[in-house]
DNA sequence: ATAATATGATGAACCGATTCAATAAAATGT
DNA sequence: ACATTTTATTGAATCGGTTCATCATATTAT
């Protein structure tokens, strides 16, 4: 069995020098007609396969790949619906480069570390991931262009974040022009340390994950303004997960029955909480209004469909393939806006 | 601003061969403890990134990555929920192996092919290609393990497939079972001529998309068996798009009123048929049985609720990764078996 | 004390291309 | 006809590591 034929073994055997041989595949205007087709010709009847990838990647520098790095575990990635949009449009904006994408997943933080160090790419694209981290800290020292999406990372090339502030603001507004008085904060976890349930006004204070600390800020900005004290809001702390998050509103359903306004930081946990209050027999929206964030498309289809703060995730996601792939240093954070979808889960149909 | 640190300036500052201070970092067991501590504190204060990724990838020629090729445009691929759950399935199986997961991405053919030619993978996965395809001749070039999901390429080191002939008749002898006489038969499309609507005895006879070929083939044996006459089949090729499906179950119910059993080639499509019936007043079941192929959650959530065929698509992207990532060669496909779910679209709740 | 083995370190070869300054030949301008 | 520009080709340097046969030293066995 020979070894493989090389670029090398392609020139000698058409008499040609190795760079014209390199220029026939890769740069063919270089190389007259004629000759070129020749140097093709023997190497097709070599069986040369082409450049070799990894040589030319070592001799270019460029990986022609740009890396997504996902939370720590990739399955999440792929069954949040907000998170596989984002991949749509981050797929959209490396096709239109002609650049693949690597997803860099592994299963623990260490793994995903060693990942990240193994991983041939020309930038690092990272969605939600809190700053003091193992996998944060390799892709520092990768220093290659870097943009964090949903996260302000210091150190980033780029930030792309939604308006999480202004979302939710919008949020609490509308579910106040509802008539809600009495509100419900779901939120989404604070940190990976698995606590879940009613939030005291200490865990409230140290968040350290962007998304959720701008979207509280943003609800009690409005409620406060409306006169309600931040001390009668329930938080809760949920797994973005609509199944699990069923339980925990009957809990909190029985514990505070007079609730109203149920804000919560993701579709994805407001249709949990929409199907529990629906199976309970609470009248949604005639005694609990109900709205979530992201505006995913089962929003639309749930009974009755949800009213929702909707982001144009893929948009985001193609965004910050863009800024990453360019590479250049764009010190002010790049904010999407929200728009509010108002359906039935807040407001009857005949309503308005 | 001084270039890059390479292994080689940091070994010389350490006073060590080159290969030394490689094994340092790759093979820590082989330098001495205190050599190694030595070492790597030089190339900490001479700020030395760790070893050159693609560097190291032409000299070991391991990539370190899974390459995997989706049908000509990607956003499909992260729409479609079955493609989701295998891409969750190879993300596992990835993430298990320390592997990290290359995307091919593309806009067209061409440049699918030209992606395939710069990824630097170990491997690659195709789902559902077909044959005669310039994105798989690339593949085939590149000679490296080539693993395809529900086709069957030649040439593929190994297949793994639904058992689509046996789900299909199991669809089938199902609907039977509920009563239904009068079938059609709502395909996934054949080509990619983007030919919709009836399909005629020719079409239907040449179809090389391995899936539809054989879920044709299993309705086909067990309602000819059944005594029904393959020409009183209605058959219609529809878009794997629930809204786009909707329209052309309107018209085929106008067309052909008696039809009483849905043979829906995919959830997406059956789901597609379920919404068209109920709003334009047919009586799921008590009419029309409608059954699907794949198994998806949102099946569980329409009204009526989707009978289906179930697969374990995760599962499949996960054997799928194993096979290509392991290389060997298998001849035999691996075929997966299905599982009968019923619920409400074919058969009223309280008849068991 | 000597031979046999284990452990640690060396240095050159190699992985397979691309690039670029230098040169030769051909085309164009005056 | 001569100077200038354009076009094609060459060959050596370079990208940055890993590997492995070889040698030096330290350890264990007899």
């Amino acid at each position: 069995m020979g070894n493989r034929v090389r670029l090398v073994d392609v020139a000698r055997a058409a008499g040609v020098s190795q760079g014209t041989a390199s220029n026939a595949f890769g740069k063919p205007h270089l190389v007259r007609d004629e000759l070129r087709e020749k140097i093709l010709a023997v190497a097709a009847e070599m069986g040369y396969r082409g450049p070799h990838v990894m040589a030319r990647m070592l001799r270019t520098g460029k990986a022609g790949a740009l890396g997504v790095v996902f939370p720590d575990n990739l399955e999440y990635a792929f069954s949040d619906p907000v998170a596989i949009e984002l991949l749509r449009g981050i797929g959209r904006e490396c096709a239109h480069q002609s650049v693949n994408m690597m997803i860099i997943s592994a299963e623990n933080q260490e793994q995903a570390a060693a990942a990240v160090n193994n991983a041939a790419v020309d930038a690092f694209l990272v969605h939600c991931y809190s700053e003091n981290n193992a996998v944060i800290a390799a892709i520092r020292r990768r220093n290659l262009p870097m943009v964090g999406i949903d996260t302000d990372i210091s150190g980033a090339t780029a930030t792309v974040v939604l308006d999480d502030y202004e979302g939710a603001a919008s949020a609490a507004r509308h579910l106040l022009e509802c008539g809600a008085r009495k509100f419900a904060i779901l939120s989404l976890q604070v940190d990976k340390d698995g606590q879940l349930g009613l939030m005291d006004a200490r865990r409230r204070g140290a968040v350290s994950h962007r998304v959720v600390r701008e979207r509280l800020a943003g609800y009690h900005a409005v409620l406060k303004d409306a006169g309600i004290d931040i001390a009668d809001i329930v938080h809760v702390e949920c797994e973005n997960l609509s199944e699990n998050v069923r339980g925990q509103v009957i809990d909190l359903m029985a514990q505070f029955p007079d609730i109203d306004g149920i804000l919560a930081m993701s579709d994805v946990i407001a249709i949990g909480a929409l199907e529990a209050l629906v199976k309970t027999g609470h009248d949604v929206p005639g005694k609990v209004k109900v709205i979530g964030i992201d505006g995913v498309a089962r929003g639309a289809r749930t009974t009755p469909p949800l009213t929702s703060v909707a982001q144009n995730s893929v948009e985001k996601g193609r965004i910050a393939a863009e800024l990453a792939l360019a590479g250049d240093d764009i010190a002010e954070p790049v904010l999407l806006k929200t728009r509010l979808l108002v359906r039935a889960s807040s407001k009857p149909l005949d309503q308005g």
